[in-house]
DNA sequence: CTCCGAGGTGTTATGAGATAACATAACTTA
DNA sequence: TAAGTTATGTTATCTCATAACACCTCGGAG
């Protein structure tokens, strides 16, 4: 099940993709796998789908629960290879915080994605670090960085107060 | 077993305590536990005494398995409780994205705790995140942050091309 | 004093998340 | 079409974490 159900205060404001969005998104990350040489093959696909239409992040397992579009799950390996292509591709991360997934909202493969996450609703929202963050993880530690997790939990705007 | 064995460059910069750096460390939390009316009971100073004795980050079921000065492992539960009490209080905390645990190395309650976390020796140096930072996160978000997970992944300066 | 509530521990069992290992199939390029 | 590479299927298992319940201990209210 998607997460986020923990209270209704976005409910006209979900960011699912369905119909022509969805197609369109799958669309494209058709375009990029073929213009780099990879293939991006049904179980791949099918993930990335399931991603692309939830309201929010998904557990492994619920994408294991959720694979077959008959209703039969799949085994964990296939999802968890599906994930792995994904998030190398650039096309989904994973937030450390949760244990969870979503598709990767802001084009552009190797980008640094950064999460704000919402305690109440659930809501991940993607953001890009800027210059200033990134070297501010840098500065005077002598580290080459590779990677960067930067996952920050609190309160949406919709969840504030109420 | 420690994590972080993967190289040898840093054979000489451990940072682990032992004696009366040890001692110390324990005494200072024991004593912020008094002033704060809580209890620094048996399991907790010991999985404490573990974080601080450790050259970098451990895996719970590595405290499990220390739990014991005679050898004997604790129980999952003795453990993970004792953990949860200690990041309440700011004396460990959890790195996301290596499922491990560190004792923390910055004085204070509270604060955000930032790491870097060296891919080939396994070091994880705590920082601390400066205000930029934070405000990067915030910044025409309007998200109201309660935590913030930061982890950069990397090669540490002494693990740099060799 | 005594009872009772809160916080802590012990124990068993199970849930949740992820991967190892090996066999098979599908592309692909020579 | 044979060899090499990449992807999938399947089984089993591993790692990480928590639920649930019994017991215990200590300090205050009656």
């Amino acid at each position: 099940m998607s997460m986020g159900t923990e209270c209704h205060h976005q409910e006209g404001a979900r960011e699912g993709l369905a119909g022509g969005r969805l197609t369109e998104a799958l669309g494209h990350a058709e375009r990029l796998c073929t213009a780099r040489d990879e293939r991006l093959t049904t179980s791949r696909q099918r993930v990335l789908e399931l991603l692309l239409r939830s309201n929010g992040p998904l557990k492994a397992y619920d994408l294991i629960a959720a694979f077959g579009q008959d209703g039969t799950p799949s085994k964990p390996p296939t999802v968890y290879r599906a994930l792995e292509f994904l998030e190398r591709q650039g096309f989904a991360h994973r937030i450390e915080g949760l244990n969870a997934y979503v598709p990767c909202r802001i084009n552009g493969v190797g980008h640094r994605a950064a999460f704000l996450i919402c305690d109440c609703c659930g809501a991940a929202k993607e953001f890009e670090p800027d210059a200033e963050t990134q070297r501010a993880a840098t500065t005077a530690s002598g580290y080459q960085i590779r990677a960067l997790t930067l996952e920050a939990y609190g309160l949406c705007p919709a969840c504030q107060g109420r």
